[in-house]
DNA sequence: CTGAAAGCGCTAACAT
DNA sequence: ATGTTAGCGCTTTCAG
C-alpha cells in the first residue's frame, strides 16, 4: 500500500501574507511587521494577525522575501577536497554537526558545497559571488587558501576553520595545536619518556605546522634537542602513519614515544609498532591528536590530545552570524583549547 | 594583513536579465529563453545573449526565478536522529557524499536539516511542507517512520533510506542486507564454522530485521537451527556489540563463529573476545557489516560485508531526480548488491 | 522567432 | 499604529 499523495505542495499553493491579511482584517504590511516581529504594533492587530497566521498554516515565502531583502537566509558550507580525499572524514562530519547545532537556535538554513575539482570550485565561487548566501564557511581540509581570498574579495562574509599559511588573516576558529602538541611532548616526558620522535603531518597546512611547532619548542624547552630532529611526514592517513613509524623505528631504534599529529596516524604508528615487534605502551609510548576519527577504537585506547571539532563548527557559526551581523571589521581568530585525554598508562 | 573585502556581494548588485538584454540588444523574454534553453530563438540571438552573458558574468537570480516558477531547485537531505545519536556516523557521511556527488551533475543545490527533537522535527516539516525544497531524502537512522509518511502527505517527493517497518512503500533504496547477512553466513560455514551466533540490531529499524532475518534463514538453510536461536541484541554501538559478544560467549562457550550486524558491533565483539581470552579468528571467527564506519581499522582486519554506502546516496538522488522529473508514480524500492570482502583468514 | 506585459509573494519607504 | 504603493528579477502567456 502506498502513502497517499495528495496534491503536491508545488501545486496546493501555500497561504500567502495576502490571505493572513484578509483573515485577520489587516493589511499585508502589518502582517509583515508582525511576521518580522519588527516595529510597533498594536497587541490586537498581533494577535490577530498570530491567529490568522496558526489558522491558515502560513509560513513566508522565502523566494520571495529574498529577492526583496537581498539576504538569503542561508550560509553556505564549503568542503574544498582534492580527488583522493576522503569526504567521509569524521572532522568533517562533527564540524558539521556542531554547525548545524549552533545553527538550528536560528532561521538559517545550511547549503553544502563540495568542491572537488576546478569547474566545481568555479561554480561555488560564482554561486557564493552572486548573492546566494548571506556567508560561508570554509573547510580548507588541504590548506589550499585561493578559495578563501576568494570568497573574502567577493566581500561575502567568511569564516574558516585553521588558518592561512600565507599570512593573510581572515575570520578563523582553530584549535590551540601548538599548546596541545607541547601537551603531548610534556606529557611524555612526564611519565619518564626521553627519546622522543614525532609523526607530522602535512606542512602545507596550518595545522601540520602548528603541531609540528608545538612538538619542536616543547621538546626544546624539555631539553631533548635530539627529539626535534627525529621528525618524519605523514599525510594525516593511517597508512602515512604507518610508514612514518617504520623509518623513524629504523633509524631511531631506541626511541621511547611517539607522537603523532593525527588520529589516524597515531593507530598506523601503533600498527607499525606491533609490527615491529614492540609494546604498546610498555616499550614505545604513543599519543595522538584527535581530529574525531575513532581514536579510542585502537586497542589499546591511545592516550590523546583532544581537539573540540564539534564546537569549532559552532564557534565558526557564532563567528560568522556576528560579521553577518555586524558587517566587516577587523578579523578574528578563535582559538579553541585542546586538552589532554590519558586513555592507557602510557 | 586583512583581505581587502571591497563592496560586499550584498551592496554590488549583480548584473540582472534586463542588462544582459540590453547588451545584447534583444528583450528580457528572449534572454530567458536563452538562460533556459527551452523554445526556439535563432542562432543570431542566442549568440548575441550568450556574448553579454559572459561578458556581464551573469548569473540568474534564484530567488527570482524560484517565485515565478515555484520550483527551488534545491533537495533537502533529512537525518532524524535521537538526541543521543551519532550524527558523525560514518553512514551518514558516506551517503552525503555520495548524494553530492549525484547532485554536482545538476543544478541542484543541497540543504541539510538535522533533526533531533520534536520541535526541529516541526520545523523541518514545515519548510518542506512549504514548497521550499523540491525533494526530500530521508535518512531515517532510526527507522521512526512518521516523518517519511508526513512529508509524503505532504506532496513532497521523497526517497528514503531502507525501507518502512509499517508496511506502507516509499521510494526508497536500500542495501541488500537479507543477502548479505546469508553471505556471511555462508562464508563462515565454508570455513568450517558450526557453532555461528549473531550480534543483533535494533529491531525498530528495518536494516536490524533484515540483517537479523538474512542470518536465520542462512543458518537454517546451512541445517544450523541451533545458531538460529544464539540471537544477542545490539544497537549499533561498539559498546553494545561488546556486551552483545560478552552474554553470547557467556551463554554459548563453544560457538566458534559470530555475525555483528553491524561494523561497530563487531569491533565491540573482537573486543570482548579479546577480553576474554578467545584468539581471532583462530577460537572465534568474526564477520560484520559494514557501514562506513573503519571496519579496516580492526586488527586483524575482519572480513565484513559491504555495503555500497556511497552509491546509497547517489542512487537515492537519482530516484528522486527521477520522481521530481515524472510526477507521482508506483513507489520504487531500490536495492543495492552487498560483497563478502575477506580481510582475514576467518 | 521575438517583444510586451502581467504578475510570483514579499518588504520598505512613504503617507496618513 | 497602520495602510498604500512601488518594486525585487524573473518567467510566461499572449500578440505579433
Amino acid at each position: 500500500m502506498s502513502v497517499d499523495e495528495g496534491p503536491s505542495a508545488a501545486q496546493r499553493r501555500a497561504p500567502t501574507l495576502e490571505a493572513v491579511a484578509e483573515l485577520a482584517g489587516v493589511s499585508r504590511a502589518t502582517v509583515s511587521r508582525v511576521v518580522n516581529d519588527s516595529e510597533r504594533v498594536s497587541p490586537e492587530a498581533r494577535e490577530a494577525v498570530t491567529a490568522a497566521i496558526t489558522a491558515l498554516g502560513y509560513v513566508p515565502n522565502r523566494a520571495a522575501r529574498s529577492l526583496v531583502t537581498r539576504r538569503t537566509d542561508t550560509i553556505a558550507l564549503i568542503a574544498h577536497e582534492r580527488p583522493d580525499t576522503v569526504f567521509a572524514d569524521p572532522f568533517f562530519a562533527s564540524v558539521l554537526r556542531g554547525a548545524n547545532q549552533a545553527l538550528s537556535l536560528t532561521q538559517l538554513q545550511l547549503v553544502l558545497l563540495q568542491v572537488q575539482g576546478d569547474q566545481q570550485r568555479d561554480r561555488a565561487l560564482r554561486y557564493v559571488g552572486n548573492g546566494h548566501v548571506d556567508g560561508v564557511l570554509l573547510l580548507s581540509l588541504h590548506g589550499d587558501d585561493t578559495l578563501a581570498t576568494s570568497v573574502s574579495k567577493a566581500g561575502v562574509p567568511l569564516v574558516m576553520a585553521g588558518r592561512l599559511l600565507t599570512g593573510e588573516v581572515v575570520d578563523s576558529v582553530d584549535a590551540d595545536n601548538v599548546g596541545g602538541a607541547g601537551l603531548a611532548v610534556r606529557h611524555l616526558v612526564a611519565t619518564g619518556r626521553r627519546r622522543l620522535a614525532t609523526i607530522a603531518g602535512p606542512l602545507d597546512m596550518s595545522v601540520g605546522v602548528d603541531r609540528l611547532r608545538g612538538y619542536t619548542e616543547a621538546v626544546l624547552e624539555a631539553g631533548l634537542p635530539d627529539a626535534a630532529t627525529r621528525i618524519a611526514a605523514g599525510d594525516f592517513t593511517e597508512a602515512g602513519g604507518r610508514a612514518a613509524a617504520a623509518r623513524l623505528l629504523a633509524e631511531h631504534p631506541t626511541l621511547d614515544a611517539l607522537f603523532a599529529a593525527s588520529d589516524l596516524m597515531a593507530l598506523g604508528a601503533l600498527r607499525a609498532l606491533r609490527a615491529a615487534g614492540r609494546r604498546v605502551p610498555e616499550e614505545v609510548a604513543v599519543i595522538g591528536f584527535d581530529d574525531a576519527a575513532p581514536a579510542a577504537y585502537t586497542d589499546p585506547p591511545l592516550t590523546t590530545i583532544r581537539q573540540p571539532v564539534e564546537r569549532l563548527g559552532q564557534e565558526m557559526v557564532r563567528l560568522l552570524l556576528r560579521r553577518i551581523g555586524d558587517g566587516p571589521g577587523e578579523p578574528v581568530a578563535v582559538v579553541l583549547p585542546t586538552e589532554l585525554v590519558v586513555r592507557s598508562s602510557a
